[in-house]
DNA sequence: GCCATAGAGAGAGCAGTGCTCTTGCTTTTC
DNA sequence: GAAAAGCAAGAGCACTGCTCTCTCTATGGC
């Protein structure tokens, strides 16, 4: 392209570099990273970075993103390769999730951790954010579609217009208590992955920890009515 | 007592204070709370605190193991006061679980949420961080004491062994597979306060929250064979 | 009651942080 | 070629955890 085509390629190539470095630092020195740190490992004055990220917590956003991203796309290229049935296709998704979260733990606390202080995630966050609930949601979807699924107890309540709601507009013609159940199993997941990540695992599950996780997934199939 | 014994008394009030008072930065600085500005508050120099804490950790781990203990005793007791059956225990215990959590969300994320960088949480805080799952496998034990829980098959491999290894030490006689599904419980209960006070449910469940939470812990007793 | 001692607090100082502002320099655009 | 825009560097501000030194006071042995 033009020359100016060449100015904005090498500021795409540093701005990915700066993510690439922060991520590593992400490692020691959890959020809470050091911006200095990342510039002088590049060789760079630190206030030369806020050429290309407007403030540290701008820079986590990007991570945020980038994070929700990496693990939406390991998750639905292992879910795509799956041919089983649907409780294979759900425990295939929970294990891919897993397996990222183990090898990146840090990026797994910037999204499903505790929120970093003071930061307020902006909406750019929301959709990538979604990308494993869904997945989920669509296996479900499809088992119902396919009567795969036993006819369950219909609820009530607040949260079941919610779930109805949000039924409409992600997975329409699926029962609300079907979509209570996919959120529950996510919800479980979630907290299966963390549990393991932030230690409240140690002195009491230490060694088969795979199958740990694949015994709270089988519930949640269970709870979904799969298997 | 002797004069020794005021010393010692003034000693453990300014000890107490700081706490509050870091508890109180907790919620606006999150992990990563300021020893100056706690210092500040109670109109000291900041290197006089360190005659109380060696350091930011060690006063860190101090609030954690208060977190673990304050949440533990308000379960207990909730759970105590419960006159109902086996699963009005487990409910009235989990929903005292979340009600802490929102009245303290920062304490929560100290104690579940993701660890602080650098931080390696000592010995002292791993017996106060049981309290509540043991509560949950005591209602688990005595339901299946009572046979108020149906026969379920037995599970194998690696996990079944340490689950089993646990029930000896802790409930001796209930079976592992059913020491597994209390555990189970107590996961889905971590996960689904989490997401609750991490921002997971933002835009999809906003309105009935205690639904929600019934909803996953409803779920979670049925897996154990209760309800 | 006296006096050495141990405990408590204050202040200065070090190395580090996020972020801003000013100053030069290079590249793009007209 | 001149004007404008982008980039990088350095100094500086207010903050942090933590250490060291100094002073003062409460404590315990005699």
């Amino acid at each position: 392209m033009s020359a100016e085509g060449v100015r904005a390629r090498v500021r795409a190539e540093m701005t990915e570099e700066i993510k690439t470095v922060a991520r590593r630092h992400l490692a020691t020195d959890g959020a809470n990273l050091s911006l200095r740190a990342v510039a002088r490992d590049m060789g760079m004055a630190s206030s030369a970075v806020y050429r290309y990220f407007a403030s540290r917590d701008e820079l986590l956003t990007a991570l945020i993103i980038d994070a929700y991203d990496a693990v939406g796309e390991k998750v639905e290229n292992a879910e795509k390769r799956e041919k089983g049935g649907h409780v294979e296709r759900l425990l295939v998704t929970a294990h891919a999730v897993r397996e990222w979260a183990l090898e990146n733990p840090h990026q797994w606390a910037l999204i499903y951790g505790s929120p970093v202080p003071g930061y307020q995630a902006p909406v750019d966050t929301v959709a990538p954010a979604t990308r494993v609930i869904l997945l989920i949601a669509r296996i479900v979807q499809d088992a119902y579609e396919a009567g795969a699924i036993a006819e369950q107890a219909a609820i009530t309540g607040g949260y079941a217009d919610e779930l109805a709601r949000v039924a409409q507009q992600f997975t329409p013609g699926t029962p609300p208590r079907l979509v209570g159940a996919a959120f529950s199993a996510f919800i479980h997941l979630c907290g299966a992955v963390s549990a393991e990540l932030f230690g409240q695992l140690n002195n009491s599950v230490d060694e088969d920890r795979r199958g740990y996780f694949e015994f709270q997934m089988r519930g949640a199939a269970a709870f979904i009515g799969l298997g």
